[in-house]
DNA sequence: AGTTATGAGTGGTCAGACCACTTTGAAATA
DNA sequence: TATTTCAAAGTGGTCTGACCACTCATAACT
């Protein structure tokens, strides 16, 4: 059962005992973990056998420790590890043209979600943003955010916030009138559920950006 | 420039510091890094910081390591980030779902992408593809992944095979004649370049996948 | 009662010691 | 000379014991 002095990779089976303690157990999220000393003398291994399993979990956002009180179980949902693979990844395709064209992706992915719900193309947060267009100046993230927001992908979210920051920031400008116009045109469509030419009326946007680019 | 005895994480600093010595030192996939070490001298920290890190890197799938070898470079879509996480983690609904969706978010785009390119929509690949499904057994992930690379986003397909390892694979099964009638259609339809009826195809077939799935 | 000091418990780090394994190259052998 | 053998060096894997820095509960003191 137990692989002692077995050939490699103590460590992973410390993972995965940890896992299957932390189910028998019932920790909840944010529950507290047995310390490293305990851990060590429960398992049969040293301190330090447990502590590279738990660096690993932690590495990986599973858990969290905290110096003089303990370990704890973290919540998973906000999983960094996206973040930790991204800074590996994107570092070797660092086209910064897949960059555009991914978060193009995800942006059009989200608007196209938001125009087929009946739900979510009636927030009334577009009304505000409606509002706001006519009234005072908006950051292009800002609605752009909103859209990646509501439509409930967190992952999407994760990912976009890193391409955003990869992106090099043209959204962090004040929109012209000629797009608030568009936006203003778009978010009414969102009202009619028009998925062809909600999407044609953000391909319109994009062209204003990339147009701005190039001078 | 660096945090020395400070508060917390040195570990993570060790983690950064390895990504930056492999960048600077262009170690390749597979090559080979120093040792344990000679890390901890070369950064100025204990070995067994340097093996938390290291650890933690193992167990996300970046580098590998063999006793009495050394430590390697690895492939990162390889290894048991997948199983591990799918048992800590993905579990929640919402998550799988989320992660559901955005791969196929990036597959539908990379659709569009060979759809609406006179080049890309004519590759000869295409042709010997209609010929597999006509005569041969066809895995479904194995059309998906042309897909994603002809249409020639190296973030994006890095993107989808990382979601593909959490997704549980239903692509690793065999297309059913069903499946493959629906792909043949949709290649041909690459031909003429028609997004719409493209895309449909696409999620004509997806709904086969989920309707299996619920099953 | 309120404040302060102390000690126990915890994670963070280090150094040194073995072990198990692989590679290498020199010595022994054919 | 060519081959085999094996001992040493190098490497990851693990354990131990020792500090340090920090948190927290509680005892001691005002």
């Amino acid at each position: 059962m137990i692989p002692k002095n077995n050939s490699s990779k103590m460590f992973l089976e410390i993972v995965k005992q940890l896992r299957d303690l932390i189910n028998e157990e019932n920790v909840a999220v944010g529950g507290k973990l047995p310390s490293e000393r305990e851990l060590a003398e429960r398992l049969q291994v040293g301190r330090s056998t447990v502590r590279e399993a738990l660096r690993s979990l932690e590495l990986l956002g599973l858990i969290e420790t905290r110096r003089g009180e303990g370990t704890f179980l973290s919540d998973y949902r906000k999983h960094q590890l996206v973040e930790l693979l991204s800074t590996f990844i994107l570092q070797e395709s660092k086209s910064k043209e897949d960059v555009h064209k991914t978060r193009e992706t995800l942006e059009k992915e989200a608007v196209r979600t938001i125009c087929v719900s009946d739900t979510l193309s009636k927030h009334s947060i577009w009304d505000s943003f409606l509002i706001k267009l006519n009234t005072e100046e908006v950051l292009r993230e800002d609605i752009i955010r909103e859209i990646i927001i509501i439509s409930d992908n967190r992952l999407t979210l994760k990912i976009w916030f890193l391409l955003k920051q990869f992106a090099g920031e043209p959204y962090k400008k004040l929109m012209s009138l000629e797009e608030k116009d568009i936006w203003i045109q778009l978010l009414n469509s969102f009202k009619n559920g028009d998925e062809v030419s909600t999407i044609n009326l953000y391909i319109q946007w994009l062209a204003i950006i990339q147009s701005e680019q190039i001078s």
